[in-house]
DNA sequence: TCCGCTAAGTGGGGTGGCGTACAGACCGCA
DNA sequence: TGCGGTCTGTACGCCACCCCACTTAGCGGA
């Protein structure tokens, strides 16, 4: 399927033709912001967001300020899942991480588009289950792996999702993804910047090694994006 | 909706009369037994299941070893969900966890059936959202949360779905549902024993104090609890 | 009744990550 | 040029849990 923008949506771009059409019409363009939260716990689902360049974390807290990342979301997929499973509220915070453009539609006509749009139901489930195997393959990694290794898994990821090899990104907030503290990511990444793998100061990180860092990462990386091969998201 | 059953599966108790007849006709009863694995990841879903009265556990492993249970199918949901989001492939293995009946449905038909059964479809969606919000949940309880609450949150949600105070289980059992070793289930196990909550012998368990068992686990349990009731799945 | 096996108790040493505290480094802004 | 705020480095004690090893306790079968 030809890329219908310079920055493409796969599922969008999974949505034969004439499909398409009467689907884009609705669609509405907006950059989206660091630090900018489109759902939170409990509160009902006003729009759905299809990534093109921007990437989206889903979180999970235990309390006020213990998090974890539990999806990523990126332009292989969306942000609104429970909407399409048929529950108007989200069960997740959804946090913009990483600046940029995506597609919405609001809710209702996203419902009335979505039930007669059989090709995008398919698209949407299928993402659903990718999204469902990565939530659990990186449960087990965040349980059994260590620190190091899990940043390294973290930045590969965020890394296929942006498109690029450098982002803004400070210690503090990587901890709140991994469930460290700010002084355990500061251990690690200095760790990998010791070894040439990435570089970084003051909120920006760089990566200098995709190899090295995929050595130092967990096999997990590597599961996860099988399964979204597997489910013809992949890159 | 009235009981079909003395056991019943609350996904099919949601179906209103007439498509439930249709369904019930090629659903088979199957007895399943602790141990037994249904999925393996990466290989196809024969069939279906819907638990009666048995229990089953998705686990995800990160090495020969180590696995965490991830998810837990009782007689609130279906087993094989990859299969109604469109992936005939499994990305878990599912453990029965729990001896019991269940109704069970070759692949094939089933999605002629799901495909033009409206009520089952709505149901086994919201299902989905329930599901992946205990993951979520689990995830980031397995992260945060110590072995001694996290084995009660575990208790309870098992007693939940078993519908019984005594089950047969074993410390190395649990280890593989909590990502933990067998000597840190033993001594979490007897720090409750020893407060007259539960007692154990041999692997067979069973839950003296569920208030005080509540009290010790972490609020994890009922967050989870709150989301299928949500769901239109509770008790 | 004895044996063998599995389940569970126990202990000692090691460590990854936590909590806390503080110091230095860099940036933007006045 | 100096200042305040944010970002990162470092250090220390601590604890939950790990790994390894061995013991004790039940249960079932021959």
């Amino acid at each position: 399927m030809m890329d219908r923008n310079s920055a493409t949506n796969r599922v969008l771009a999974s949505i034969p033709p004439k499909q398409y059409r009467r689907l884009q019409a609705q669609l509405e363009p907006i950059t989206l912001t660091f630090g900018q939260v489109l759902y939170e716990p409990g509160t009902s689902i006003a729009h759905v967001y299809f990534p093109l360049n921007c990437l989206i974390s889903l979180l999970t807290a235990v309390d006020k300020r213990r998090t974890l990342e539990v999806g990523m979301v990126g332009n292989e997929g969306m942000a609104g899942m429970p909407f399409i499973l048929g529950m108007g509220v989200s069960g997740n915070r959804a946090l913009v991480q990483g600046s940029g453009d995506a597609l919405r539609m609001a809710s209702a006509p996203f419902r009335v588009e979505f039930n007669r749009n059989r090709p995008l139901q398919e698209a949407l489930y299928r993402y659903t289950y990718a999204l469902m195997a990565q939530i659990s393959q990186t449960a087990a990694c965040n349980r059994f792996h260590e620190a190091e290794a899990r940043l390294a898994r973290w930045l590969l990821m965020t890394r296929d999702r942006r498109g690029a090899d450098e982002f803004p990104l400070t210690h503090e907030f990587l901890a709140h993804m991994l469930g460290l503290r700010r002084e355990g990511v500061s251990e690690a990444a200095s760790a990998l910047k010791r070894r040439n793998l990435i570089d970084y100061s003051r909120g920006k990180i760089r990566i200098l090694d995709v190899k090295g860092l995929k050595a130092s990462s967990c096999a997990c990386y590597q599961i996860v994006k099988t399964v979204y091969a597997r489910a013809g998201l992949a890159a």
